[in-house]
DNA sequence: GCACGATATCTGGTTACGCAAGATATAGGG
DNA sequence: CCCTATATCTTGCGTAACCAGATATCGTGC
């Protein structure tokens, strides 16, 4: 199945404005799935549920993004993967953070701080010049 | 002439770490045109070295990225061009804002604080958990 | 017992954009 | 005369988000 997500986006597309959150997710997505996934271990399903939820609508992602995300975490190291297989019920992939993720989580929350202050600072300036 | 930009992006490289700036600033570098356009005009080699100055590197773009964005920004009709050829010197480019350019700025501005605020109060979720 | 929706994961193709690298042209200084 | 600085433009590459589809299992209603 797939979430359906991003109801503002498709309005957007339909008014012939392109979605500029699509870009902004970009490098961000990485750091948000890390940081879901620090308090406690998680399934694909999950996170998106979860980020739907947690930022009413933000931030959300479709399965079909987050799968590759998650894959290409698996394969820098930075989550670890287990499989669940109930006796009932479809079988879960529940991923991790390593140590080398929660490094990295550091590391790349401190680059979108760093990032967005440049941005906040500079959108500032003039604000009531001209 | 190539303005040389992103020492911090290179020496990442080097150490084998993607730098994710590169990402992050998707999306955002129309916005970052468009509001260092507002206060007056400018051509294009003017915003390459102001964008350095004035953020002190943590915006930097080099010219090939940024006149691909004038191109695109002009097409949208957000700015109009115009040309100045001194007598002596290089000709210049000047790009300016056009009505449907402030709109856009103020669309954008709008679009990059929502996510911005979405992304910090989901970094901040957890901060003293576990 | 079977159709259907919900749960859950994976894959292929498309699109878009930042950037490196190269080309081009003018002007001034050693 | 070459080298650097100013100034713009173009090609090609890599990457990442996303849409659309495929697959599989379970619970519920008819």
């Amino acid at each position: 199945m797939r979430y359906h997500l991003l109801v503002a986006d498709e309005q957007e597309r339909a008014e012939g404005r392109r979605g500029i959150e699509r870009e902004l997710k970009r490098g961000s997505l990485e750091l948000i799935v890390l940081h879901l996934l620090a308090p406690a271990e998680a399934y694909g399903y999950e996170i998106v549920s979860k980020l739907a939820a947690e930022t009413s609508g933000a931030l959300e992602v479709t399965d079909g993004t987050l799968y590759p995300v998650l894959y290409r975490l698996e394969r820098a190291g930075f989550v670890s993967v287990r499989w669940e297989t109930p006796q009932r019920g479809v079988p879960r992939k529940y991923y991790r953070l390593t140590d080398a993720g929660r490094a990295e989580l550091a590391a790349l929350t401190l680059e979108w701080t760093t990032f967005a202050r440049a941005m906040s600072r500079l959108l500032r300036t003039g604000r009531d010049a001209r």
